[in-house]
DNA sequence: GAATTTTGTGTATTTTTTACACAAAAAGTT
DNA sequence: AACTTTTTGTGTAAAAAATACACAAAATTC
């Protein structure tokens, strides 16, 4: 362990953190994972114990490559689940003076899309929680401000990267892919109408197989062309809606 | 001054700058503000002397509200050029672990627009020098990789603000402003679709004075019209090019 | 005054977006 | 087994937007 007091400089440094907001998709709502913020040892996380937080933690000066790295590395220590440093998206910088009450602390937020489905087991339900967007709770720190930042960029980068598909399981349903679309950008479509601009966009390809049972008509299983998507993705376009 | 090794800490800590992408527009061409590094007295400032460099540096840890203020202040200090804080956009973190040479340093990159003709006196000559995109030479540290960004960053955003305003003085005509968006998008417009375009935004209002003359036909004199603007712009608009 | 450069302008065609209603599939209910 | 309920799938006509395209007017240079 560190001797107190070891790391000296001539001029004062502020503290540096990586955030994560994890945004996963069930089917139907749009979820983020949390973590509660316990009295751990290191004396560096004894602020907003027991309220709920994004998992983040402190760069480590010596080993992580970049911030995105240490947001990978606590994401995986604080709530089991394992992305590459690709995965991560920076949102922006939260640096305002007093939002640590401890010392001055500067985090870089990031954002990760994941299939809910796909790793919910890999989730330490011990210490971090799926919650639906309308039912999150209030968070400590800024937290709150960079959850909305973060919402707002994903509803941004929507229009030009097809991130919805990293949110939905490889088979889907239009009704899905719609319900998504509306979940993000906060609006409503008619259904034929994005099914016409789906489909002209050639990137989804029907997947049958006999699927998830509903209690009504059976919707038809896509999956994503993923030649066609890769094209498309690298003239760079721009989905419209 | 302070003293050697006063600052203690229990755990590394990161030094953390912020740089500034400064464009002017001067009708014709896309300019950027740089400074050249020079072997000044403080000790953290002794790297890349000599080449040219982006505007900014330390965070005061004890008295910059944000990243951004720290930098407004560095570049007050290190151009003349005053800016509001709010003027500066941050375009992301750079922090790779070898990025500077002495120390772990995190910076946190920002774009801001200025209307060159206005603002071309208040540079300090001596320390600061405007350069047109194609002109800029290599740049210190991971400059170059920075000002990359921050043009993309400029790119996307010019379709959701209309940055081009920004840039061009109060007074402008429509091939300035075509040129501008031409310049920013690296693409040719249609000279009649692009005004039949901007006409149908509302936003131009004729301004009659007899101002710059050419070598040829002068153009029509427009300002921008504020009020349209502004609802276009809580209206959440999308210039589409 | 002739030549050159740059600006301003309108319309027809194509493409994209929008609005809109009914039938089929599956399950639950009586 | 028939009926009800819920959810899905599908096409076309009208409106709006984007595109393609050419000539005349203003000012300067020679």
């Amino acid at each position: 362990m560190a001797i107190k007091g070891q790391y000296t400089y001539e001029y004062p440094h502020p503290a540096v953190t990586a955030d994560s907001v994890v945004f996963g998709y069930d089917g139907k709502e749009l979820k983020v994972l949390l973590i509660k913020r316990g009295a751990e040892k290191e004396a560096s996380k004894t602020a907003f114990v027991g309220e709920w937080a994004l998992p983040g933690g402190f760069l480590d000066v010596e080993k992580d490559r970049t911030v995105a790295h240490t947001a990978a590395r606590e994401l995986k220590e604080e709530t089991g689940l394992k992305l590459s440093v690709k995965e991560f998206r920076e949102v922006g910088t939260f640096s305002d003076i007093k939002r640590d009450p401890r010392e001055r602390v500067i985090t870089v937020a990031h954002y990760a899309l994941v299939k809910l489905a796909e790793v919910e087991a890999a989730t330490d339900a011990e210490k971090a929680e799926w919650f639906a967007w309308a039912d999150i709770p209030h968070l400590a720190f800024d937290h709150d401000k960079i959850l909305r930042v973060a919402f707002s960029r994903l509803k941004q980068d929507i229009h030009f990267e097809p991130v919805g598909f990293e949110l939905l399981p490889e088979v889907f349903t239009l009704p899905q892919l719609q319900n998504l679309y509306e979940s993000i950008l906060e609006v409503k479509f008619d259904r034929r109408n994005f099914a016409n601009k789906m489909k002209h966009y050639e990137i989804l390809s029907e997947y049958s197989n006999d699927m998830p049972r509903r209690g009504t008509r059976t919707p038809i299983n896509y999956r994503f062309d993923k030649d066609n998507y890769d094209r498309l993705k690298s003239n760079g376009f721009q989905l419209e809606f």
